[in-house]
RNA sequence: GGGCCCGUAGCUCAGCUUGGUGGAGCGCCCGGCUGAUAACCGGGAGGUCGGGGGUUCAAAUCCCCCCGGGCCCA
């Protein structure tokens, strides 16, 4: 071998560039992904381009992505890896709007519809390339050349097949529906829009609605929007709860018995009297008359329907008065119920938030700038209004423009949900869900799936491919550019709004002209039908047909409700199944506080900035380190930890080259089956480790678990390979000559690496590639160009001995008691021991320290380590006793101060005697006294030779004693140390050999002599000296212990 | 108000599925090493396992309630 790593200063950063260059110069992703294998279908979830940097969470979901995307390359898949850009919608709109400085529909359309969808083109085009550059930065190998892109027209085509699936199947229907609006976007919000809400003050007033027929009796009913009294139509009760009829002054109210305090007590009316109390169903049918009937238009045509109804779903005993106003066009029960019972759908509410005609006098009134203080003006002055006052509540805003929303119904296009309801929940179960629990989260969200409201009256987005005829109004929903074309429409080039919209068809029914109508698509649906629509189908059916289901998804938690359910109702709407197999679920990126991370709390870290400070692999290791599935806390400190890991994986692989390279080490001729023979118990351990790395490592992969497969190879290297094996092998590395012991641990050391290097790939793609060309490729005939064209390794059954791994874990654990003893009793690690003395408490510890023996004494610095029994050290034990007063007083009472006088003079006796039967008996002032173990501390004591440490295995005993040539060990090792440094001083190769000199205190001088071959094969000395060193050589003085020694070194 | 997740050393996090003496890294203190070295190794101090209740011989772990945080809904 050949090195190529060691001489050269590790920069990641470098590392890194050079990798870039040599992919690209090569073409290796190219090759990587023509070569052919089992499919493997990754379906990207496409980011929102709605902006040019990349959040850091983003940057983790393609991290992620890459590693399993890579993983399964490495088994030999053929893995599909087109990305996505998520295109349409309304936050762009929003965007454009700003920049072109407008602020409504119509300034939209006075600009120009085509003028405002190119701007909103030109933008996202932007936003794609300036992401797709910073994906590919942290090495995120998808295809980046070819990614799926919502708005173009192909994409538009395959959107609109669903659509016309969706009408075959009787899904597609038109209907109202109370949704949010917003008034100033003049559109419909889905459900999961409304996710903000402010704190607001608005009204809060109880209203008397008078019961017809009956002199001075009323309904009483509780609103905080006034604007909708205008548009009631009936008021809802509980058949079960109480309600009871109230005098108040000369009038009767009824409302719920258990309001009924805390009512009175908020309108400031302190007497009042029950008259009788029933239950709610008694009230079913009660009519009133609406107290603003001669104001508004409508209200003359709703005096039928005005009484009250049974809706326990409306109505609560612990708000309000227990009688609900129910507008039907501007609440969501309210809607339902009138449904139910086929009451009429009442919204007064135009697009822009302003009161419709048929509100009469309140007509052209914002609802709740204007209507709300008109409404409540008029109820007073009518005497209708029995309290008002103000309440600051949670109420819903746009999440974009942060108007408040109101509720009315519109009408929309709907694909009927609810009746998949069986299937979606069926396909759901199907699928395998990481972790398990994300299947319950998104179980319980299908229970309580709704119809789905495909329409938004906007601009930027897939148009609504159905045409409406002007002659006899029927609508037919086209599927595809070619029956467009079919139908007469003159197909456009690009076909977004405006352009579609001046398309014009023949009616399939009459034969008439049939226009579009204007709305587009919701955005979620563009994502959902990626698992398709990415693939070209139903243009090209062979793609999608060869590659689904898609394999693999992941995306954040919060993409449950979004685009894994998304993708699932149009699966079961397109083809009746789910379009994926597995699910991953990741956390989210949050600042180093655990707050969400957003430019607007000013802790959001640039892409750019983060890529600049730290490199790529680094950043993709910290990332995948942490917990896939929880919430990620952005940490420099972490970075920087996770970057000095780095310095120990690039040393290790430093030191195998330098060595093996030195000895001309060639892993092929020498593998480990080779070697076999003469692996030590220490190499068994490395390669059995090895392997069960590499199973550890594909069962974390492969249950989607990259942070396990991260924890596991971290660990290995630092902790196995570089701490332990690395130190234990040092020894037989530096032998001169080639011996057969030196190459097995080179063989065991090879094959460590190389499996590691290989595993790590996936992970830490640029730092693997960069020692995989210099280290593995040169010295393997037929490896790949490149370390991503190779495949796993898998793990070697027979190459595990469990047994072996158990006990140098404990051969491990008691080293480390071992060197606490040593440092307790003030011995210095490079001094030697003669012995250490183990009295193992568990029989596995027994048989480990049997069979490694060695290795334990190599860990301390031991000359020798010896198994012994309790009554070994029993021997050497003598007992101090401490007498306990507390005991001894209170059961010798007078005789304690004797007692005390006893032990102290036959203390050892004593003790020996307790230790040995328990009890010590003796004669003090006459009288017979027993002492046993309660009255006395036993206190062991060794002799001053032996340090003795108990632990949970066992009692370790150090014999400091050392033999004259010990001693002298000790101090040539303090001479070879410092001797060592000098050579570094000089900046001598380690191959050079050279000549030392020593002299100064006698002792050691003695001991140098004593120790000379030792010495000199450590320090590569070809000849030593004991007096000054000559002119011209590297000399130092030193300070040993007290001692002064003088070394000189000189190349020899 | 509901569903799911998280809360363990000063900091970042393992451990919880399957109850039995609480772990790692960083930081801090002490010591060592110097042929991987702008590294590295050992030792030590440091913890009401968010709080309360329950089950159990035994709870960080299982159950219930509460508090704080996240996501999604209402």
């Amino acid at each position: 071998m050949q090195d190529r790593l060691s001489g050269e200063k590790y920069d990641q950063f470098m590392i890194e560039a050079e990798v870039k260059e040599f992919w690209e110069r090569e073409k290796v992703y190219e090759q990587v992904r023509r070569r052919k294998g089992r499919k493997f279908y990754f379906l990207d979830g496409p980011p929102y381009a709605s902006a040019k940097s990349i959040h850091v969470g983003t940057a983790w979901n393609k991290v992620i992505k890459d590693a399993v995307i890579r993983y399964h390359r490495m088994l030999g898949y053929s893995v599909w890896d087109k990305p996505g850009y998520d295109t349409h919608g309304l936050p762009i709109e929003v965007k454009i709007e700003q920049s072109l400085g407008i602020k409504s529909k119509k300034e939209i359309q006075s600009v120009g519809i085509d003028k405002f969808v190119e701007a909103c083109k030109g933008f996202v085009k932007e936003n794609m390339e300036a992401m797709s550059r910073q994906f590919a930065e942290i090495g995120a190998s998808l295809d980046w050349e070819n990614p799926y892109v919502t708005y173009e027209n192909s994409y538009i085509e395959s959107g609109w097949w669903l659509i016309k699936r969706a009408h075959e199947r009787g899904l597609l229907y038109k209907g109202y529906k109370v949704l949010h609006w917003c008034p100033r976007c003049e559109t419909v919000l889905a459900d999961y829009e409304v996710s903000e809400y402010r704190e607001l003050e608005d009204p809060s007033i109880y209203v008397k609605l008078p019961v017809r027929g009956r002199e001075r009796e009323y309904l009483l009913i509780w609103t905080t929007t006034p604007w909708t009294i205008p548009a009631n139509v009936f008021v809802m009760a509980h058949p079960q709860i109480e309600y009871a009829r109230v005098k108040v002054g000369d009038e009767v109210l009824i409302l719920a018995r258990q309001r009924l305090e805390e009512v009175m007590s908020e309108a400031g009316v302190s007497r009042y009297e029950v008259l009788e109390s029933f239950p709610g169903s008694r009230l079913e049918g009660l009519e009133y008359d609406h107290p603003l009937e001669e104001l508004v238009d409508v209200q003359r045509e709703l005096r039928q329907y005005h009484r009250v109804v049974m809706a326990p779903e409306g109505v609560t005993a612990y708000e309000g008065t227990g009688l609900v106003h129910a507008a039907s066009g501007h609440g969501t029960v309210d809607y339902e119920v009138a449904s139910r019972l086929g009451m009429p759908i009442v919204s007064l509410v135009d697009e822009v938030g302003r009161m419709t005609r048929e509100a009469g006098k309140y007509a052209g009134m914002h609802f709740r700038e204007e209507a709300n203080r008109a409404v409540e003006e008029d109820l007073r002055r009518k005497g209708a209004l029995f309290h008002s006052s103000r309440l600051v509540h949670r109420y819903p805003v746009c999440w974009r423009c942060k108007t408040p929303l109101a509720l009315r119904a519109t009408e929309q296009w709907f694909i009927a949900v609810t009746k998949l309801r069986d299937e979606l929940i069926r396909e759901a179960s199907s699928v395998e869900w990481v972790p398990e629990w994300a299947r319950t989260r998104f179980m319980n969200m299908l229970e309580e799936v709704r119809d789905w409201a495909i329409s938004r009256q906007r601009f930027w987005g897939i148009p609504l491919p159905v045409w409406v005829c002007r002659k006899c109004k029927k609508y037919h929903v086209v599927g595809s550019v070619q029956e467009l074309r079919e139908l007469g429409g003159e197909v456009p080039e690009d076909l977004h709004r405006p352009w579609i919209d001046r398309v014009i068809i023949r009616c399939p029914y009459c034969g008439g002209e049939a226009e579009r109508v204007p709305d587009v698509l919701d955005v979620w649906f563009d994502s959902g039908v990626a698992f398709y629509a990415s693939l070209g189908y139903p243009a090209n059916r062979q793609l999608y047909e060869e590659l689904e289901p898609a394999d693999f998804i992941v995306e954040g938690h919060d993409q449950t409700r979004g685009w894994f359910f998304s993708l699932l109702r149009s699966g079961v709407i397109g083809f009746g199944k789910s379009p994926y197999r597995r699910v991953l679920v990741h956390g989210f990126a949050l600042d180093e506080q655990g707050r969400e991370m957003h430019k607007s709390l000013g802790n959001y870290v640039e892409f750019e900035e983060l890529i600049s400070k730290v490199p790529r692999d680094v950043v993709r290791l910290w990332l995948l380190s942490s917990t896939v599935w929880e919430d990620l806390r952005f940490s420099w400190k972490g970075l920087e930890q996770t970057a000095r890991d780095f310095t120990v994986f690039w040393n290790t692989f430093v030191f195998a080259s330098t060595y093996m390279s030195l000895d001309a080490f060639d892993p092929e001729e020498s593998s480990i089956e080779s070697v076999e023979s003469y692996l030590e118990p220490v190499d068994r351990w490395l390669i059995s480790r090895t392997n069960s790395l590499i199973a550890q490592y594909h069962e974390a992969m492969g249950g989607l678990r990259p942070h396990d497969a991260v924890r596991a190879l971290r660990s290995f290297l630092l902790e196995d390979v570089s701490r332990f094996y690395v130190r234990l092998i040092r020894r037989r590395v530096w032998e001169e000559r080639d011996t057969p012991s030196k190459r097995a641990a080179y063989a065991t050391l090879y094959y460590a690496l190389r499996a590691w290097l290989l595993l790590a790939a996936p992970i830490i793609p640029f730092l693997s590639e960069y020692i995989y060309q210099r280290f593995m490729r040169p010295a393997e005939r037929g490896a790949a160009l490149s370390v991503h064209m190779m495949l796993l390794p898998q793990p070697e059954k027979h190459r595990v001995d469990e047994k072996l791994e158990r006990e140098v874990s404990l051969i491990r654990e008691l080293a480390e008691e071992v060197l606490a003893a040593r440092a307790n009793a003030g011995l210095r690690l490079r001094r030697p021991v003669s012995k250490v003395i183990v009295v193992p408490k568990r029989r596995e510890l027994a048989e480990a320290v049997s069979s490694l023996k060695d290795m334990l004494a190599e860990l301390v610095n031991s000359k020798a380590v010896e198994l012994e029994s309790e009554a070994f050290l029993e021997g050497l034990r003598a007992y101090a006793v401490k007498p306990l007063l507390g005991e001894i007083g209170r059961e010798f009472k007078k005789l304690t101060p004797e007692v005390l006088k006893l032990i102290e003079a036959r203390g050892a006796e004593v003790a020996q005697a307790i230790a040995e039967r328990g009890y010590f008996e003796a004669e003090v002032n006459g009288e017979r006294v027993r002492l046993e173990r309660r009255h006395l501390e036993l206190v062991a004591e060794y002799p001053e030779w032996l340090v003795v440490r108990e632990s949970e295995l066992a009692i370790i005993a150090i014999d400091k004693r050392l033999s004259e040539l010990e001693e002298a060990e000790g101090y040539a090792r303090e001479v070879i140390r410092r001797a060592q440094h000098m050579r570094k001083e000089a900046r001598l190769m380690i191959e050079d050999r050279v000549v030392l000199w020593v002299s100064g205190d006698k002792e050691m001088v003695e001991a140098v002599r004593k120790m000379e071959e030792f010495v000199k094969n450590e320090v590569r000395a070809v000849k030593v000296f004991y007096n000054m060193p000559e002119e011209g050589a590297f000399a130092r003085e030193w300070e040993i212990d007290d001692k002064k020694v003088t070394i000189g070194i000189r190349r020899a």
